[in-house]
DNA sequence: CGGGAGTGGGAAAACGTTTTCCTGAATTTT
DNA sequence: AAAATTCAGGAAAACGTTTTCCCACTCCCG
């Protein structure tokens, strides 16, 4: 059986009270108590159990993660990021995956306010608006780690990297190396608000320089390998004229797309630039090494978790929410790479 | 505030020990009472507090879970194995990191045992004789999910693939393709011995075909890129005659060691075959694409909380671990890819 | 019609803490 | 030196459940 605090306390010839006041420091005990107490605790191996003293004081030191599915090496960062955090803070993190499935969503909501959580962060999942309304109706605060701009965060705080300068900052790295016919492999097409305000950062900078966009040069995937390789493919049919660069919004469409222009018989960056967006293990070590922008995604779970300690302190201190959710932008960087080189011919 | 079982109870004119008995089903309540319970259970939206319950119950329905960097995708494919059983079961899994280090082991059984859960796994965390210890003082039981062998699995249930058959499967697949001279990337030299084990897989596929070895061919490296392609350049400058295969204990070296191979002039697989361990996405988008042996990750995690549920059901049941712990090997498969072809010359 | 068996449901103890309230001693103030 | 204040530490309530024990019915059988 686990030693309790009455264990410790017959042990040490002192009350109950006692102990439990040396082990959180509240109140004055003194020094030689004190360390006969530690002693004994140290003796006996005494571990206090967390779930009486949450029941007590209705703090659990634990927060909740709600992820989409955590082999997916980005969600897997975004993890890690929060999981040092917690660390540092003494906290436990309870994770729970979604699998991609809505109605897991609200579900696991609820389960885990039956663990009476100090806190929560999303991380990847799709939010909508009911899911968003029941954030709000949690006792708990909630905050966002998002790839994409939803319906949610102008309710809820949410971390998430800077969507349209992400393209707008690739278009001017290629075009300040010359590029002026570059192609964009998009999110998919109903994607909420992302995918349009990465469209739109990738209109503004070639707007900017005075190119006009191409119709053809303008695809749609879904982030995988298939979807740029199969983009590059009809890029390269449907262009009058071949672009000089492509960016495409994962790296895995990025060597999707690659591996495309290879067997389309074209060289990489010789004949056509390749970047991608992530900056995932996958673009060091393809061949040629992918450009990319790098999204900072274990900066992103840690500024979240920061984000949400604060919100549970000011909850302790009585004010609820009395601040209106932020949007909090993480910055990316451009890594230059073999796959991209100067402008052709 | 949350509303407890009792504002249940007032509401619905009943006793707090027959709201109990509805959500727990135990003991017979009428019909209509119990229908009446749920209505005003939904009404409320109660949600029983499992701090409370986990503490008269002495179950949390919770489980740990230990690793060693959760950003890792083998880990996290390991992690959502874990999780698919979990929810399966209904449990909850709480989550640490290690990070490598040793002494944030034993201090993490010790937080995680301050939870009160009902089990633990560790997966891809090194184990020592002084944590193997540690964990058998558990209150709860413990299995291991681990990459290489090491002291713990005589004492600890443990899930493991078979490091032995993994390179004897691979040499042997390259031995049916016509290769002879096989050249092998191993793990650190020190290691503990999963390195030893996939060595002598190799060594024994070899002498079963009469294949003497050739030491220039084998070579020890840390798992990653670098280790991969200063290998194979050292095999290939101080080899008499170049190896016409190679493997590499993880998919990522094989990575490197193909680049490695590039770079020095070589075509994979017209000069040399390649093929790697793990099956990581990568493989599967790498150019060529790389042959490799897959190990079911998700699969392990999965059997390795099987395993530590049916433990948790015995200790329940009063006995205490009758059985003698036991390995379970999971099962690999060779995954042919375009990175391995046919003897040259 | 009386008594034992079964059954639905309530009262209260228990789980292991924190925290409020209290007490008596020690110290300071007047 | 008496009164007031501080201080260390104990007793007990509280947190929200489960579960044991018990009571009051109803039912069945003799």
């Amino acid at each position: 059986m686990a030693v309790t605090i009455s264990d410790v306390a017959r042990e040490a010839n002192v009350s109950i009270s006692t102990i439990s006041r040396v082990i959180n420091n509240s109140k004055t005990v003194s020094p030689e108590l004190k360390e006969h107490v530690f002693k004994v605790i140290e003796k006996t191996g005494y571990r206090p159990n967390v779930l009486a003293r949450g029941l007590i004081t209705k703090q659990t030191q634990t927060i909740g993660l709600v992820v989409s599915d955590i082999s997916n090496s980005v969600i897997g960062t975004v993890a890690r990021g929060i999981n040092s955090v917690c660390q540092d803070k003494g906290y436990t993190v309870v994770m729970c995956e979604t699998y991609g499935k809505a109605e897991r969503e609200v579900e696991l909501l609820n389960k885990l306010s039956e663990h009476r959580i100090d806190g929560l962060v999303f991380a990847g999942v799709d939010v909508n608006h009911k899911l968003t309304s029941h954030m709000l109706n949690m006792e708990y605060p909630v905050v966002l780690v998002t790839q994409q701009e939803s319906c949610g965060e102008t309710l809820v705080n949410t971390v998430i990297h800077d969507n349209y300068h992400l393209t707008y900052d690739a278009v001017n790295f290629l075009i300040a190396g010359g590029h002026r016919r570059i192609a964009f492999i998009a999110g998919p097409r109903n994607d909420f608000s992302s995918g349009k305000l990465r469209l739109e950062g990738y209109y503004a900078a070639l707007k900017e320089k005075g190119i006009p966009p191409t119709e053809s040069y303008i695809r749609h995937g879904d982030f995988s390998f298939d979807a740029g390789y199969e983009s590059m493919r009809q890029i390269y049919e449907e262009s009058l004229e071949l672009p000089t660069a492509i960016i495409a919004a994962s790296d895995l469409m990025a060597i999707g797309a690659m591996q495309s222009a290879f067997s389309l018989g074209l060289s990489v960056p010789e004949d056509i630039s390749v970047m991608g967006i992530d900056d995932s293990e996958m673009a060091k070590y393809s061949r040629p090494s992918l450009s990319t922008v790098r999204i900072p995604y274990f900066e992103e779970g840690a500024r979240a978790c920061e984000t949400l300690f604060r919100l549970i302190e000011e909850r302790r201190e009585g004010k609820k929410d009395v601040q209106p959710p932020v949007i909090e932008y993480v910055k990316h960087r451009i890594i230059r790479r073999a796959s991209v080189g100067p402008v052709p011919k």
